[in-house]
This record gives C-alpha cells, structure tokens and sequence, in this order.
DNA sequence: GCCAACGTTGGC
DNA sequence: GCCAACGTTGGC
C-alpha cells in the first residue's frame, strides 16, 4: 500500500512552548503533551512518522506560522493525564485505558520569515484552511497538501 | 481586556 | 437527549 504523507498543523503559545524551545531541546525533539481535545486527539493517533507539521506561535502578536517540524513516535500515552499533581491531569484517563495521547516531534525548519495569520487571509490557495476559519480553535489541525505548497511557497521554502 | 466561538458538564 | 451554565481558547 502507498503511504502517503500527511500534513498538520500544531499551536503552542510561544510563552508555554515556542520553535526556539523545540530548536534547543535534546535531540530537536519533544513530546507533544497537554492536548485535551478529542478531534485534536484523533488527529495525533493518525500520524504517522515521518509526517509534516506546521508550527503556529498562538496568543502571539501576531500570531504566526513559524517552522516546520516532522513527526518521529506515533501516539502513545499522555503521561501527564495520569499525574494528580500535574497541571493536565485527567482522572478519567487511567493506565490501562488511555483516554489522551501524544506524538514526538522534530524540529525541521524555522521560516526566515515568519508568515502572520493576517498574512494569509485572501490568498486564494487558502481558502478555506482550518486555521483561517471564523472561531477556530482546534490546537491540532489537518493541513491539506495543496495547502502546504502553498504556505511552503509564501515562506520562500520552495 | 473584551468577547465570539466553541467543548464540556450536569441537572432534568 | 436537551440545553443552560460554565470554562477555555485565542484573535483583536
């Protein structure tokens, strides 16, 4: 069966985690913990290693898609949702039964300049992406391919 | 700081 | 199953 890649998008405030934080973290890689969402939840169990992911700085002024990065563990456990004293902690999840997940990811790319949320309203290629919708608030996202080269080409990534 | 747009919770 | 209340996200 052809494997094809698959593109995401993920949010971070970058006060809480930034692109700097995933460029200096060991091995350029983190764990993506903390997601208490089940749509974005659904999303992670889909990736697949070796998928792309968009990195969007949220609550920034302004808000901006700043670098790529590249999924390298499939989802597995949140730990942190077992943890009574974590700040994410979900008492419905439970070891043998895992209610929230995480994937690791690799830093890729930092954009040389970054592309503001402003910046991508009305170009025509995007129409329609997720993180352009009125309300949307989804922390992980799907990217459409014909969406990536479009954003690839904006960032001068082509 | 404001507030629209959510998702979740819980009473009924 | 409905839906009001509540908490959160995140642009502005």
């Amino acid at each position: 069966m052809a494997k094809t890649r698959q593109y995401w998008l993920m949010k971070s405030e970058p006060s809480a985690f930034s692109i700097q934080d995933l460029r200096k973290a060991r091995g350029r890689t983190t764990c993506w913990d903390g997601v208490r969402n089940y749509q974005a939840r659904n999303y992670m169990r889909a990736m697949k290693r070796g998928d792309r992911v968009l990195l969007y700085h949220s609550s920034a002024d302004p808000p901006l898609l700043v670098g790529v990065a590249e999924v390298v563990r499939e989802a597995y456990p949140d730990h942190t949702a077992f943890d009574p004293k974590h700040k994410h902690h979900d008492p419905k999840s439970r070891r043998d039964s895992p209610t929230w997940f995480m994937v690791d990811i690799r830093f890729s790319a930092e954009f040389k300049k970054p592309l503001a949320l402003d910046s991508l309203r009305g170009v025509p290629g995007l129409r329609g992406m997720e993180l352009l919708r009125k309300g949307s608030r989804l922390s992980v996202q799907s990217v459409r391919r014909d969406e990536w080269a479009v954003i690839m080409e904006l960032a001068g990534r082509h």
